[in-house]
DNA sequence: TAACTCACTTGCTTTTTGCAAGTAAGCAAA
DNA sequence: TTTGCTTACTTGCAAAAAGCAAGTGAGTTA
């Protein structure tokens, strides 16, 4: 930590150019393997994707288990810490969305946020958990 | 840009461990000169520090003057889309006082943000015009 | 039991960061 | 007008991180 300031303590969690990509593949997309991470059409690096997994899951922000259907496989998951990222991402989105129309970003996503954020966040959080 | 991903979009812009806090500081500390972002707790290296004011300028996050008193000192400040970042760091801030009650967070600010965030963020923005 | 899948690791190159020192322009006092 | 000071950078070099390609080993399937 680099300091006691809140901003800074977030940063030493997912100051970094793809962390957060790996919570959105967790939260929007509902990615749980490795597979599906590395997948994604950023194009992470297999030693950073490694890297980056390891570093959450030290973090507490997700968890990880052996996929008993086919034991090579691990299944990724957020833990609470993970999941209370909700707000930020939504907020980041949001903001993005209001400086290119051109992302991917559903109509219904920002009519929700408009006219009820707090329930956007709350359905997306509960859904987590299905 | 990496992809036409919201979160990508944004990370591109500050996804990396200094730039936000150049922002914090304009929007919290009310700074505004190369020296003030300099003396910041974190202690941010002179040639960073250069790298990234210059890159937030082009970017259209924030925007710069000669100061008039004094003519070897330029004078930042947030663009408009500077200052909807607000919200982004509002939200890193309460995701920060969940996981470590030692961070210098202003009892107020938290219970502004229980009792009404969007007042809250309102009232930064509004501020930062003064 | 041999080939295959999957999650990683390793080795190497490139890029970014960090640190210390230097520079140039504006300013202030002698 | 010259000297020294402040301020915002830049430069050079070492260390760390990222990117890429290839390899490894455990578990699965034919």
């Amino acid at each position: 930590m680099r300091s006691d300031c809140p901003i800074s303590f977030a940063l030493d969690y997912f100051g970094d150019k793809w962390t957060l990509l790996i919570i959105r593949d967790l939260i929007f997309d509902r990615k749980k393997f490795y597979s599906d991470f590395l997948n994604s059409k950023e194009g992470i690096a297999t030693n950073i994707l490694s890297n980056r997994l390891k570093k959450l899951e030290s973090n507490g922000i997700i968890e990880s288990k052996v996929y008993e259907k086919l034991k090579t496989k691990k299944e990724y998951s957020l833990t609470p810490k993970g999941k209370t990222l909700v707000p930020v991402l939504v907020e980041m989105i949001l903001w993005s969305a209001q400086y290119n129309g051109d992302l991917a970003i559903p109509q219904e996503f920002l009519h929700k946020a408009k006219t009820g954020k707090d329930q956007l966040v709350a359905a997306i959080t509960a859904r987590l958990d299905t």
